[in-house]
DNA sequence: ATTGAATGCGAATACATATTCGCATTATGG
DNA sequence: CCATAATGCGAATATGTATTCGCATTCAAT
């Protein structure tokens, strides 16, 4: 950031700023996310704009430092039944997933298919080391259970995966596969993967 | 495309033109990848390109619809094991997709990163045909070992996990994760999705 | 060889976008 | 209330890119 908003004034337009920057994403795609769009939607001109933010990257990464806390947020508060299953936790997490990619009229789900040209990596790292030490959890708890090697890997694999196929389902307009039977899908496919069983019951 | 070549040079200038563009996408990116540069590459005006593409897209879809082509065969010389077992299968098709994410120095790997906003859409049909097929195949013919229901939701989680996930691990520079290491999971996921037993017990 | 069509050219046009700068307005501390 | 700093403005600048157009060159058929 260029400078610090001393005033309330101007902590309020960076704000707006941020947010302008999410609903522009939404209204007119990453491509179409442009600085005059921006400063408009929020109200302010461009210059101000520039006041704060160096460059339009910097605002991305501002807005990228958001959604990393919302996203924290937005995890701490899941419950985490102590005495869940795999397959619950997997597809409790999946369900989770489904959700933030439709939430916010697409934001996220824009903001992925862009990842490879945004700086969004912290995001990522929060949702990775969420579940890499959700599963870290699970596995101590239950090793003599489910003794599993290279958790890095395998959570890499199912973490990108599931990621993936969830946002090329919510992207495909037409509906030719339900998001449930997706969502079925892919737990069925990683708890298979990370814990041998399959189903509910054991 | 807007006119015909008809005499010999103007056909190797489409040509020239097409391979242009796959080799600036290769070196500065699908965004990097503008008109003047394109022309410049294939040794060519901007005003001849335009005798031929009506605007940059038709370039990309004309590179599209060549490397369409370039897969097909590339899939129809693939040797097809008749007594192969599931796991050889799946785990030969895991190291043809990174061979082919490796190959023309990264033009693939680049074209999927952009895929949202590219006109890729046949080639991506032709490997979506193919191991569809394919999977049908090996399907019918092991009916009795292995009964899968829903082969296209599966398969369509199958290989969307398996994209991605290769994408990402040969876009990360960070050698962190072998190549192998991931091949070897991925294998194993799909493997264990497909192969095992029937999906959900309801 | 001649001629008309096809091809090729690249400067010029039109547009869009990022970023700056000098000036006007507003807040804050004394 | 004043003085100074902070803030806000938006026309202007700089850059880049897609696309066109009038003219030059080459081809192919007679």
């Amino acid at each position: 950031m260029r400078k610090q908003p001393r005033q309330r004034r101007s902590r309020r337009m960076v704000d707006a700023l941020i947010d302008a920057t999410a609903q522009c994403i939404v209204e007119h795609g990453v491509d179409g996310t442009t600085t005059p769009r921006i400063a408009e939607c929020a109200g302010v001109s461009v210059g101000s704009l520039y006041q704060y933010f160096s460059d339009k990257d910097a605002l991305f990464e501002a807005l990228g430092e958001k959604l990393a806390h919302d996203v924290a947020r937005a995890l701490k508060r899941l419950p985490l039944p102590e005495s869940a299953n795999l397959h619950d936790l997997v597809g409790g997490a999946i369900r989770f997933g489904f959700e933030m990619l439709n939430a916010r009229e697409g934001l996220f789900l824009e903001l992925i298919r862009n990842w490879h040209r945004l700086p969004t990596a912290r995001v990522a790292d929060v949702l990775q080391d969420h579940f890499l030490e959700l599963a870290r959890l699970y596995f101590i708890k239950h090793h003599q259970r489910y003794p599993i090697a290279d958790l890095q890997v395998r959570m890499f694999i199912v973490a990108n995966s599931t990621l993936f196929t969830m946002v090329r389902q919510v992207s495909q307009d037409e509906g030719l596969l339900r998001q449930e039977e997706v969502a079925e899908g892919l737990t069925n496919m990683i708890v298979g993967y990370l814990g041998g069983e399959t189903g509910p019951s054991r």
